[in-house]
DNA sequence: CGGTAATCGAGACGGTACGTCACGTCTTAAA
DNA sequence: TTTAAGACGTGACGTACCGTCTCGATTACCG
């Protein structure tokens, strides 16, 4: 299930002393603690992180292969859990979706860490790859099964593609977040988005185009 | 008005031998090649970009003070020109807008670098900082206009946030350029995501708004 | 006795599982193969040490405090017996002395050991120290013995520097081994040196012997 | 000629900034320094050499591909000239050879160099095979043609091995070096020695004695 | 015979040093 | 003065051992 965290491989029954989960638990946050404290991501070498957390850098390598292979868990600890949707219609759904990634670029750490380590990941493939089908991927899931079940059940025009609708309503926060890390996240803001989207754009007035 | 590229500080009418366009060219030119073979970004060091190029690690250092003063310059260089806005309605003027980022995501060359150094940049807030001044702001300040004006003239309803309509009309394009970078861009996406946005989204059933 | 190999300091009849003999044989054992192999001295980790014999590294610390402390072991194991003297003159003792060096320059295993760990030693002033005291002052002890008995019964000249004298003879073996380890070991050579050696320094006295 | 401190292998007019013989001095010094200070051989880490030099590590490895090749120019470094010789007898030359010899025993820096990094060098065959091609050797070869001299001219009798010859007048020396440290370097000593040795082995048609 | 205690193999732990590589600065000769 | 070349001090990389420690599993003795 996890990308590091694991054993070589063997299912005998564990020999030798056993993983400490406190170094784990104390490595990561570590890293954590620095990235709040605002320190460059590039400043972060693995011989900073051991001094840090306190710990031999061989401990480090025997559970990740890579600084970028410990950054994905880093950032997998840092995401907030994924909402408990309330299934009352589409619009209620996404207004959840969106909410919980709100409150998200709201807390410090969060905010702080994924900003750094989620642009990183970008310019390593493999860890891309990773993040995708542990955090992006699955997420998108829920949201484009909120938007299918909105279309069986009438809730949705006929003709609607999921994917671009998805991608208008996901959009925006993106756009805040990366494009515009300045702008306020309002309360509401997702609601706001939602309705917008959900509703159309056009003045009564001009029917047309 | 370019970030490096400038001469320390003198009026006088250069003494000594003068830098080689070549030289800069040359580096630049490297640059782009070694991303576009594929060389991940984080095993760009300089001393391999020199070694590319057939220069000297000083000349490089004697026009950008630093690696990521380096690719701002290379990113500015890939940027695709501002297109020319027909300026008809609204509509037209983003479909535009979005058209020419469209096509730069299907360049091999802006496509492979822009994939790369954008997402290093974030990491990086000087850099970001930068990029953000010379290319984010200006494009959102074209697009912000184009809404303003479709406000006033009736184009848009009253009540519109313009920022909320242009992450909407901005945020699904980016959405696939960094989420799902392996959906197609298919031709008429622009025209697609536009007439969505302005259109609305609620079944034909529902005439009430 | 020995400088390792003994429990901490306990008289009571051994509580708990006794030490294995065989484990303490099969380390000694795994260092000689390795360097009979002719694996180089400094490439003898504790924990290369440990796999060859199939040991955990905690049962090599138990019994030796150090590498060097082990190494003292191996090669007291590989020194051969003091020879039995045959008692007869001045001379023939001497020939058995040197003969019994010969040979183990000859013999492939205490050869490749002791060149390589003798060499070694002498670069830890505490191991050497043990060494010394353990091999090669006995020995040393021995041959002048021999000496003073050819002195006080008249094989040698009154005047003889007995130190001296004993470098003399051991000198030449020496050099064959440390300097010059290509030089053969022919059958003969130790008596051509003892003879050498001895020929001016029989008391004018006695012509004949 | 030198071992290292040679450029990969170029008759090219040096390009790039050459190397600074100030920085190869401070090595050589440093080690030295160190040596005479008593630190132990095996605790004269790269890192701790590059560290009390002033030196880059890269700067140490650029110059010798090892510590032990290192060494060896330490070892070189520290070794006294050939002496001059006086030509006059067999006698008077051998003397004059084992005189520097005795000395360099007596000289604090050479003596705590030579008898640590002699020692470790006999474990690293390729370092001693180039130790003694450069000074071993050649010494024994000065030796070798005094002696071929002296038995040319009749100063030796015509059956004397000139081999076992060579190593009967340097082995009492290199005993007291490696074996007896602690024995003193008697001022004379180096002529006892060689009249010892060589009373018995003048022509019998010489008989004064 | 069942408990107690030291042993065993394995391997994690905080460290230190390895030898390599890139950093950004410098020094050279040639242009 | 700029150029290519490359040495310089610095410091991180990822690996290998160090000597200590903690595991569960074996042995022996002792009560």
């Amino acid at each position: 299930m996890s990308l590091a965290e694991s054993r070589p491989q063997q299912d005998c029954p564990a020999r030798g002393r056993p993983r400490s989960e406190a170094v784990e638990r104390a490595i990561l946050e570590g890293v954590m603690k620095l990235l709040e404290d605002g320190v460059p991501l590039a400043d972060l070498s693995i011989e900073r992180i051991a001094r840090t957390a306190g710990v031999g850098k061989a401990t480090i390598y025997r559970r990740w292969s890579d600084k970028e292979d410990l950054f994905v868990d880093v950032l997998r600890a840092a995401e907030p859990e994924d909402p408990e949707l309330p299934g009352t219609s589409v619009r209620d759904d996404f207004v959840m979706l969106l909410e919980s990634q709100r409150r998200r670029g709201l807390a410090t750490r969060s905010s702080a860490i994924l900003h750094n380590v989620y642009a990183q990941m970008k310019s390593s493939p493999k860890i891309w790859a990773a993040y995708h089908a542990t955090v992006v991927a699955p997420r998108r899931r829920i949201g484009r099964e909120v938007l299918r079940r909105g279309l069986e059940n009438g809730e949705l025009r006929r003709d609607v593609d999921i994917d671009l609708l998805h991608d208008m309503l996901v959009g925006p926060m993106l756009v805040r977040s990366l494009l515009r890390p300045d702008a306020p996240l309002e309360e509401g803001l997702a609601e706001q988005i939602v309705d917008t989207v959900l509703e159309g754009l056009r003045p009564v007035s001009s029917p047309g185009a």
